[in-house]
This record gives C-alpha cells, structure tokens and sequence, in this order.
DNA sequence: GTAGGGTTAG
C-alpha cells in the first residue's frame, strides 16, 4: 500500500486473525496464470449448426414436466397441479422486476426528494445519461441539487465505469457549494478500489475525507477491503480489518464476505471454508450471501456434491438458500453441460416458495445457447411478449451473442430490429455485439460507423474489438486514433487491451519500440501489470525476445504509478526481468 | 421520505 494514508503500524488486535494470516497467500498474485478453474469447453460450431439443420436433433427432454408456479406467495411453498410445456410455465412466470422509468421522464413532483428517485431508478436501469438529464434540469430550473442528488449521479458514473465524468461530477459538487460527505467519499472510493484497482488513490481519497473532518466508516474500509480481496490482496485486505478493530469500527458480515470472495476467487476454497469457520467463532456468521459467494466457487470446480452438502446443512447453519443461490448453482452445472440437472432445479426453487427471476430465466437461455438449441430459443423469443416473459436485453444479448459465433449475421440483425420494436433498449453489450457481427462479416467500415455516430457508451469491449479488428487490417491510423480516444474517455485498457496491442504490434515487428511507446500511454494496476509479465513470460517461452526498450517502458509505467515508492511491485518486475535474460 | 460496502445471468 503505497498511498497517502498514513497509518500506523497496529498490533493484531485478534489473534485469530493474526494466526491465520501465516497461512495465507502472498499479497501478489500467483505469477503465473493460474489454471483456469472453469468447466470443459462449449460445444464446437460444427456441431451446433448439426442441431439447426434437423429438427429431429432437438432433445425435448431438455424440458423436462415442469410444474406451473403458482402467484407469488413468498410465505408459503409454490404449489404444483400438473405438468405442462415450457411454453405454459413461462406463461406464468412472475418475474421479480419493477418497470424502469421511461426514457426522457421527469417527476411530477418538483422537489430534490422526488428527483433523487427517479435518478436512481435510471441509474439501476442503467441508464446514466438520464440520470444526468435529470440533474441539468434541477439546476437549469430553481431547484438545487442536494448532496444526495450528487451522489446518486456519481455513483451511477461509478457503476458504468465512467470515471472522468464521475470525478468532474465531484469537482463540481464542491464548486457548487455542495460539501461531499462520508457516503460521497465512499462512491469514490469504491471507484478507485472496486473499480479501476488504483488503491493509492483509494486511499488519497480517505486522506481528503480525514482533512475535511470526516470519520472513515465501516463502509469505507469495507469498500476498500473488497477491491482489494478481487486483485488477490488478501493480507492487505486484512491489515485493514485489524485497523477497523483498532479504530473501533468493528468489521461486519460484509467485510468478511469480501474475504470470502477473495479466497474463492483465488480457487483457495480451503482458506474461504476456514474464514467461514473464524466468522462463526467472533459471533459475525457467514450468511445467505458468503454462502452463495462460496458456493458459486464450489461451481466453478464443478463440487456439486460439495453445494448439495452446503445446502443440505443449511437450515443448521442458520441460513436459507435464495433465488441467488439457486441462480448460481444452475449456472454453474448448465455450465458444465448439465443442462437437465439445472432445469431440474427449477422444480426445488418453487419447491421452496423461491419464484425464478429475469436471472434464472437468462441463465436457461443461456444454457440453449451454449447447446445452440436455436429452435427451442426461437420459440421463446418469438412468444415472449404474447407470453409475457419479459426477455429484456440480457436474454437478447446472449441469443445474438450466440448466432455471431455461428456466423448468423441476418439473424443477429432481425434480433436486434426485434427487440427495439419491443421497447427495449440496446445497451452497451448490444453494440459490441453488433460490432463484433460487423467486423466479423467484413464490414469494418459499418462497424467504425456505428461506434463514432452510434450514440452509445463504448466500454473496454468496444475498443478491443475495433483494435483487434483494424490491427488485422494493418491500419495502424485507425489503432492509434481508437488508443488515444480511449485515454480521453477514461477507458481503462484490460489485459485483452494489451494482448491485442502487443499481438499487433509483434505483428507491425515493431514490437521494442511500439511496446515502450504503448506502456508508456497508460496507467495500469497491479494486476494488470503482473499479468502483463506473465504474458511477456508465455512469450518469451515461446522464442520472442526482449530488449530494455519493452523493460524500461514497464519499469517507468510503475513508476508513473507510484509503485516505485512501495519497491515490492518493482522488485517482482526486476525479478522477472532477470529471468527473461 | 432521498445517497455509500459483500453474491447470481449476457
């Protein structure tokens, strides 16, 4: 932890915690790409286009009698009267959503409380740029912006990964007049730990809340906590659930579960067990929510025998499964080509008076795709809106998702006019979708187009597909154009962003030198730059060399970064440095 | 009566 926060050095207060730290991994991730701990891969194309071109292939058993749900009763068990098609139990699926506002609304009611709501309606929808519509128009009007009405258009910024704007949107609170407090300075940082991983600026931003008199909270080092159990920092992680201890601010149920999640995503289900174990012991027990976190890891290993056990010790436990976790464990075996074990699992969900959601609904979907059970897939869409299953953008995603990989580009576009004529509207996924089609199909040109005068958000996903796609094209005016345009939006490049680049530029042979000038135009986290050694290493195996050009570039982004301070990031890449030679 | 932290789908 390299940031301005300046804290001292505590003594463990628990030693429980301080016994298991000794076991834990180092604060780095592992250094080498870890194995991927997911499920074999998805059926070939050959064999999906098989199941399309004769109807006979469809397995109908996929569907297996599924009892109809009756209305929602969250008190009393689902009941089931009889048997029917698929076509009938969506019929009567109740999906847990409320409706979105609509697009260009205001409230009725002229007052801060009334447009706070509907700005967070838009923001759960998604859609930021209405949420900003909304705050113009308070300030356009007489109305005056409250440091609530603030923080619901930061934090939404923060949740599309729109940082620039989000950090504008806080200068110009304070400009305003408006005094950020303890929740604005959390929305931060969540955006600096949670969401870009630059953990000195997390901290910064807790140094600005301590000068303007404002007492870091549970919240804040949970926040903290979280994105730094996601990049594999546990130990950190835990030094600051000590100085929550020291400062009185004692550590919650959702502290842990960040640590929880932090041992699964690392695969050390192990450690995450054992962390379960120490919450029981200081009176903090995991609950519905670190169960599902580690049952979702027990998936990813393909353990169903394990989440069978969980969630038959569960009553004892003190817990009970939710829609969540069943949404989970039918995720995890759809994705392990168990397609009839998760449809089966709808049956113990209303079984246990749990109504399947928009989720449960895309996650099937989804599972057909991954078949490429287009018939079957056709059919729901097709009566969706008669059947009053609302699909919604997700669900049309992963079918048009799926038809691309088969080379459907007719179809992916009758999908997209289909569901704009239903009202729904494309997001961002959509887009990359239809620019991934295009450039598949040729179309570059169409592509470029769509994404200058589109009208939509781009994220990482849309510039890596146009990099990728004009990188193949060796039009190296259009990759430098798209780099620099992601600087100015604030896009944060991912490690698909450098293996693009670093593919590309190998490609140009002009690796040294391209490399050096590319590290030197971005400003990485951790992760990504030891993700970015292990690429150089998987390279350098396999006869690439290196010289000090790509080096010294590596070296002076960490030093840009601030990591030179810390020396453990800078000693790693020196490390790795001396074994490429 | 309004804002911020842990989990699921594309």
């Amino acid at each position: 932890m390299d940031g301005g926060l300046k804290l001292a050095a505590v003594s463990d207060p628990d030693d429980a915690i301080g016994a298991l730290r000794g076991t834990l991994p180092s604060s780095l991730p592992p250094l080498r790409w870890r194995l991927p701990l997911g499920p074999p891969p998805r059926p070939s194309i050959s064999s999906s286009m098989a199941s399309l071109s004769s109807p006979e292939a469809l397995q109908p058993e996929l569907w297996p009698p599924l009892p109809i749900p009756s209305p929602i009763d969250k008190d009393s068990p689902a009941e089931f009267p009889e048997e029917t098609s698929a076509g009938d139990l969506y019929l009567n699926f109740k999906l847990a959503r409320g409706s979105d506002p609509p697009i260009g609304a205001s409230p009725s009611r002229r007052h801060p409380i009334a447009y706070n709501q509907m700005m967070k309606a838009f923001g759960h929808a998604g859609e930021v740029d209405q949420v900003l519509r909304l705050l113009r128009e308070m300030k356009d009007s007489d109305l005056t912006p409250n440091v609530f009405c603030y923080n619901t258009a930061i934090n939404s910024l923060v949740s599309a990964d729109r940082r620039v704007e989000a950090e504008e949107l806080f200068e110009e609170m304070k400009s305003s007049g408006v005094r950020p407090n303890v929740a604005s300075y959390n929305i931060l940082v969540k955006m600096y730990s949670c969401y870009s991983f630059q953990f000195d600026k997390a901290c910064s931003v807790i140094d600005d809340m301590v000068i303007n008199r404002l007492r870091p909270d549970s919240t804040t080092y949970s926040t903290l906590i979280t994105g730094l159990c996601r990049v594999g920092r546990i130990d950190e992680a835990l030094d600051f659930v000590a100085i929550m201890w020291e400062e009185n601010c004692p550590p919650s149920v959702q502290t842990f579960t960040a640590i929880v999640h932090g041992f699964c995503l690392q695969g050390n289900l192990d450690d995450a067990r054992r962390f379960m174990e120490f919450m029981d012991s200081k009176q903090c027990p995991p609950n519905v929510v670190t169960y599902n976190v580690f049952v979702e890891a027990l998936c990813k290993v393909g353990r169903f025998d394990q989440v069978e056990k969980v969630l038959e010790e569960s009553k004892l436990k003190g817990w009970k499964p939710n829609v969540v976790t069943y949404n989970t464990y039918m995720n995890g075996l759809c994705k392990w080509g168990k397609a009839r074990d998760a449809f089966g699992l709808l049956k113990v969900m209303l079984e246990n008076g749990l109504c399947p959601t928009v989720v449960t609904l895309n996650i099937l979907l989804e599972c057909l795709c991954q078949e490429s059970n287009f018939l079957e897939v056709k059919y729901l869409l097709e009566r969706s809106y008669e059947l009053k299953w609302d699909i919604g953008v997700v669900g049309y995603n992963t079918v048009m998702s799926r038809l691309s990989d088969v080379g459907r580009w007719w179809d992916v576009l009758k999908l997209f006019v289909d569901m704009v004529k239903k009202g729904i509207n494309p997001n961002t996924r959509t887009f990359n979708i239809f620019i991934h089609c295009l450039c598949k199909a040729g179309n570059l040109c169409l592509a470029k187009h769509l994404f200058y005068k589109g009208g939509f958000v781009a994220d990482v996903v849309t510039y890596n597909t146009l990099i990728h796609w004009f990188y193949l094209e060796r039009n190296e005016k259009e990759v430098q154009a798209l780099r620099l345009k992601m600087v100015a939006e604030g896009v944060s490049p991912n490690i698909i962003t450098y293996s693009i680049l670093i593919k590309g530029l190998c490609r140009g042979r002009k690796f040294s030198e391209a490399t050096n000038l590319f590290l030197g135009s971005f400003e990485m986290t951790d992760w990504e730059v030891v993700e970015l050694l292990n690429l150089l290493e998987g390279m350098g195996r396999q006869g690439f060399t290196f010289d000090a050009f790509v080096f010294n570039g590596i070296i002076r982004a960490l030093c840009r970064k601030g990591s030179c301070q810390s020396g453990d990031l800078l000693c790693l890449t020196i490390d790795k440095i001396l074994t490429f030679r």
